[in-house]
DNA sequence: TAGGCCATGTAACCGGTTACATGATTAG
DNA sequence: CTAATCATGTAACCGGTTACATGGCCTA
């Protein structure tokens, strides 16, 4: 999913601004799941606008810049319902704490444990997120989303909480010069 | 986390060739959270040996090409090291199936039915091969890791199969000209 | 005999990020 | 007075993917 789909997606739902659809992606309800800056997102709208897949019009405003608010038009809703009916990509899923605790036995002890504090750290802000931010929407899709995204978040930090001593128990019994693993079979 | 400090990584838990790397990330049991090509692969292990954090021995074998085995240097368990000491990305997680979901009330019912079918399937697949890959390892990293991705997939299955009713029920309700969003706030 | 696996590598390309430019207003 | 928020945009850069080149062996 590319970011031009991406507003098209985003535009299907309502009109926004560019700088609108950016907080979507980096800091609102559409953040768990998507991500796009500035630098890409701009020329993506402005190129919709040339091929006629969303229009704008200017909305001037005293004492902040002038909005420029995007929509979508009926050929923008029918490629974004075009790019569903294909199927969705895979997921994409990167942690570097996953690797960390792959090779925890590798890792010295206070910093291991330093890293999952900080991972669950960084879930329970997750988590939190979803809930301040639930409150503000109420269209069943989203909500459905947030959902599952707060069963997960739950699950990720009982099995870590429930299981970071079985992990803190091996680190750094590993010495540098004793492989684990030969790879692949 | 590039792919440089991934080989790195891989090779502080034991030797391996680039092919073999490769097998890790896209199908192995690093498959989960990480992913790299040979493109990028062969290209940094090439790097990593000029600069001396790896070195490479060559492994002739009758009927198959030679093999380029790596092993990782004191210096490159170093880096590693430290790579680890500084606090970790944050996750990344992209998910064309949730911003489906978010939009379910914009897509047709059918089609909704069947993206969600196939969200099912491929998180099933996923949990089929952590349970096949399991059995040919041992260390307890790579168990813990296993147990970790196989209770998030478990919760993700039955969140989706107990609540996606409340989806369907909504899906393509919501006409193309019909605003639901009317973005941050 | 076609295709898949083993195995290593390169080059072109590209999508996206980072950092910058600009500037008024408001909150601390 | 400083920093953040609002708001749009561009240009350089870069990490990584895709596709290709090569070639023997084994399986269907």
């Amino acid at each position: 999913m590319n970011v031009r789909t991406l507003c098209l997606a985003i535009l299907s739902c309502g009109d926004a601004t560019g700088y609108e659809i950016r907080k979507l992606v980096t800091e609102g309800h559409f953040s768990h799941f998507v991500d796009a800056s500035y630098g890409s997102i701009y020329p993506a709208l402005n190129r919709l606008e040339k091929e006629g897949l969303v229009t704008s019009r200017e909305e001037h405003q005293d004492g902040k810049p002038t909005r420029k608010v995007y929509s979508g038009t009926e050929a923008g809703y029918a490629e974004f319902l075009d790019a569903l009916s294909k199927p969705a990509k895979r997921d994409i899923y990167k942690s570097e704490f996953l690797l960390q605790a792959m090779c925890a036995e590798l890792i010295p002890p206070q910093e291991l444990k330093r890293a999952i504090d900080r991972h669950v750290e960084y879930l329970e802000s997750q988590l939190d997120l979803i809930d301040t931010d639930v409150k503000k929407i109420a269209w069943t899709g989203a909500d459905w989303v947030a959902n599952y995204g707060r069963c997960n978040l739950h699950e990720a930090l009982r099995f870590i909480r429930e299981n970071r001593q079985q992990l803190e128990a091996v680190a750094g019994t590993g010495l540098p010069d004793s492989p684990k693993v030969t790879a692949a079979e």
